[in-house]
DNA sequence: GCGGCCTATGTGACCAAGTCACCGACGAAT
DNA sequence: ATTCGTCGGTGACTTGGTCACATAGGCCGC
């Protein structure tokens, strides 16, 4: 309850906040959200605005056959667009969301959050920032898919997720999805990049051996 | 000037602007813009709030070889929310928006744009259904690109956009601009199409025959 | 330490869609 | 009638997605 730091302050855009505001929103308590579970599903309907505090959620979109593709994670200090979505537009969700992470997060009631917006000039930055970005990031996910080739991608996405080491902890399966692929290409993108010497390849596991190699494939 | 009935009753959602909001807004004069100007392409600064109140202006997302795809079309009553991202989200537009017929259209200064915002729910409430709506849309547009076959959605941008006797007005281009292909593929489908009786070709348009038989391929 | 079982990956054959290069056909303007 | 620009047709080829299986590693219970 009395942490040492509140929330609020833990949401980046959300710490700028009137004092009035600040009160209402103090007075709700953050719920944790395990691993794996799904937050919502296409056709649910949305009754609160949502901030997340901590862990990660992925957001995807899902084709008829089952393919998926990833249109954004939210990450601490983020809200989820996909609710302001239905709060305004009268639609429900036509995404799924996945906590990838255990997640704190904090629901804010459709009304608190309808009075805010009126009430609070941060609060309404904050949420109109959130959505910009937002739009801003499934167009270029369009774009990607749309003009952009596997390999590019591919190599672009490695780029991003390795750590210091050069190391990628995701599955092929996962990269598929995170570039709006599947599976067969990554595999096989993956070994012809591993022939150039640019990775190597592990269960689980992708080892970028040459930055630089990969960053000339992008364009 | 003083017409019958002032532009504001012409942009739905608008209309029930509040007396103060609604003066403000009053006194912002339309201007109009000719047919197959480009109102913006990526990297242009965002200035203005652009309400549209005749005509159409359609955007585009370009890609590097110059393929394009339309994300949406602004019709009358609609806001361009590229712009709203660009006054809120602080970014430049990443699209281009070309008036596809003369159009007039209001422009709404950054500041009155904000201090509109504060003070009128209604206004706020337009500028976030609005942004919602695109912010769907181009959901949609990204779902149908990765996941829907050329053939469906080729049958149902033709079911959309034939009049009531079933006529076409479109180029094998624009079809494929619409609908994220390109008309090498377009021309081959249609070509399929008409052998199979569904629809008739003519240079610049297409007569739909069988509606149901569009309607079929749509899954 | 063996057999099941789940998940991750490899692979070939095939299909769908995009690219490239070029051609021909129509219509408007001169 | 000639020229020119737009529109549409076509073949050859590449890229990417689909389908159907084949391995293969790792974990777990026994």
């Amino acid at each position: 309850m009395t942490a040492a730091t509140h929330w609020l302050d833990r949401a980046p855009g959300l710490g700028t906040l009137d004092g009035e505001t600040r009160r209402q929103l103090e007075a709700i308590r953050p719920i944790t959200i395990p691993k794996g579970h799904v937050l919502f599903r296409p056709g649910d309907e949305v009754t609160c605005f949502g901030v997340l505090i901590g862990g990660r959620v992925d957001v995807y979109l899902t084709g008829a056959t089952g393919r998926e593709i990833l249109l954004y994670s939210i990450t601490p200090g983020e809200s989820c667009v996909q609710s302001t979505l239905g709060l305004l537009g009268e639609d429900d969700y036509s995404a799924e969301a996945v906590a990838e992470t255990d997640v704190e997060a904090v629901m804010i009631p459709r009304s608190l959050f309808l009075s805010l917006l009126g009430t609070s000039e941060a609060f309404r930055t904050f949420v109109f920032q959130a959505f910009a970005k937002r739009l801003q990031s499934v167009m270029q996910v369009l774009e990607r898919v749309a003009f952009i080739r596997i390999e590019a991608r591919l190599a672009a996405a490695l780029l991003e997720r390795a750590d210091d080491s050069g190391l990628v902890r995701a599955t092929h399966q996962e990269l598929a999805t995170a570039i709006g692929s599947v599976r067969e290409v990554i595999s096989r993108r993956l070994e012809i990049l591993s022939k150039k010497g640019l990775v190597s390849l592990d269960r689980g596991t992708i080892q970028v051996v040459s930055r630089t190699g990969l960053a000339a494939l992008i364009t």
